[in-house]
DNA sequence: AGCTTACTCCGAACATCGTTCGGAGTAATG
DNA sequence: CATTACTCCGAACGATGTTCGGAGTAAGCT
């Protein structure tokens, strides 16, 4: 059964994430700190990229011997738990005035810059395992929502449709190739296809629409916000919210 | 520079994308296929995962040496670029009715299935070089959009903003644990995190909506579409289209 | 027929990775 | 001052993607 190991190394992830950093009591001072492990993480992929992001340059960043880093955090796994919880713990969380739209334009736009800064977190594989700070970005993104009118799995529902969207498109983007690289990819798929067969896509182009090129963030995200516009309206205009069976998790302890 | 070795590196795989596997005219019969190695590869894919998929556990399922494997592919990365291509090409491609509303949320909904069939495809870290079964899909999906009124951008953008959420969302459910994991991992999260220093998460955490957890792709897409449908409406109601500037790249041939 | 040539297959090796082990050194505790 | 609980790390293990060089094979050419 994997099932035990597994569930040990979320709870172990999960106690990293959540627990104070307590300081040793006996032994030498430590030379190096979880936060400065964290920290060369975070340079490291921020310069090169998680591909480039081994155990061994961490340790060579900070002048130490590869085992040390484990001293100071489990794996790898758990570091990049870490590097991401710092990350949003980084950024202004969601902030709630009075128009929910400006509202979630506003954190979408910040979660936008994010992966657009730190494109390595869109290769993130992990669990997704909630940090204190991720937890807190969405309390505060929820938030957001306050008065709309929405119920609470409309609100849920909401914040994972945009999250969802700007990381999914964010993962695109980080995908494409820079321009010099794009243009010798459209010459060479130019010379294979036979666009006879893609007439749709021969006309699209024509007019200069490349897929797989450009940006198209802020056009899905006003669509995206017109439809969830139309749901708050019609809630407004008297139709009754739909109601779910409770069961209240988080509220187990 | 990296730049020349990253370019030919495309070339590679986009030629082996779109070239037909050519015969050897001389030596022994190949003992094993291209074929056989993408669909050994897909195999173990389904089977285990992207992390367990590694060359020598292909070359193992097909009784052959590791090194053998690279006389038929020249390495992982484009072994994943086959693999991907030839997934798409399984599925049916975009249909155009007369009701562009519905044909879209037919592939977006096979497109999502496709996922939820192939987890591993969400974690694919390729720059996403276009296969032909790739194209033939986009050709089909813009074509769904054929009559909207919507220009070569706006098309474009559509298909672009719906496959994104679309990938975007099945990431996020692919990285979900299995149901008893997640209980696991809320009830450690409870025991950790101050709910009253998080009352918007509790507020919607005690209506039994727990973030993280459910799958909310109908509802986002729903929300997507409505915000296109209201675009397509504003179009036909006789406001102008906006224009942009012509570079038909993929004519360069 | 025999030689050349162009292929397939693959054992062995290389570099790199995450991770573990065991011991040497260090400082607070009793 | 001995014990104890630490930190650090050299060395090693197993696994990965990939390359090299050679052995074997069969088609094409003279």
């Amino acid at each position: 059964m994997t099932t035990t190991t597994d569930s040990e190394r979320d709870l172990r992830i999960l106690r990293l994430l959540w627990a104070p950093p307590d300081p040793p009591r006996k032994g030498p001072r430590p030379r190096i700190d979880r936060e400065q492990v964290v920290a060369a993480g975070l340079e490291l992929a921020a310069a090169e990229g998680l591909a480039a992001l081994s155990m061994r340059r961490i340790a060579a960043h900070l002048s130490v011997g590869v085992a040390t880093i484990y001293t100071h955090v489990p794996g790898r796994e758990e570091l990049l738990a870490l590097m991401f919880d710092t990350l949003v713990g980084g950024a202004p969380p969601p902030a709630a005035t009075g128009d929910w739209r400006q509202n979630v334009e506003t954190w979408a736009r910040a979660d936008w810059e994010l992966y657009r800064a730190a494109p390595w977190v869109t290769r993130l594989t992990s669990s997704a395992l909630p940090g204190p700070n991720l937890l807190a970005w969405y309390d505060a993104a929820l938030a957001t929502l306050a008065g709309t009118g929405l119920d609470s799995h409309e609100m849920v529902a909401v914040v994972e449709s945009v999250d969802g969207y700007v990381r999914g498109l964010a993962r695109e983007v980080a995908a494409q190739p820079p321009p010099e690289r794009a243009a010798a990819q459209a010459e060479a798929v130019a010379s294979f296809v036979d666009l006879d067969r893609l007439p749709t896509l021969r006309a699209v182009a024509r007019d200069g629409a490349i897929p797989g090129i450009g940006d198209h963030f802020e056009f899905g995200l006003q669509r995206l916000l017109d439809g969830v516009a139309a749901l708050i309206a019609e809630r407004a205009a008297g139709n009754l919210p739909r109601t779910r069976p409770s069961s209240a998790i988080y509220d187990a302890g």
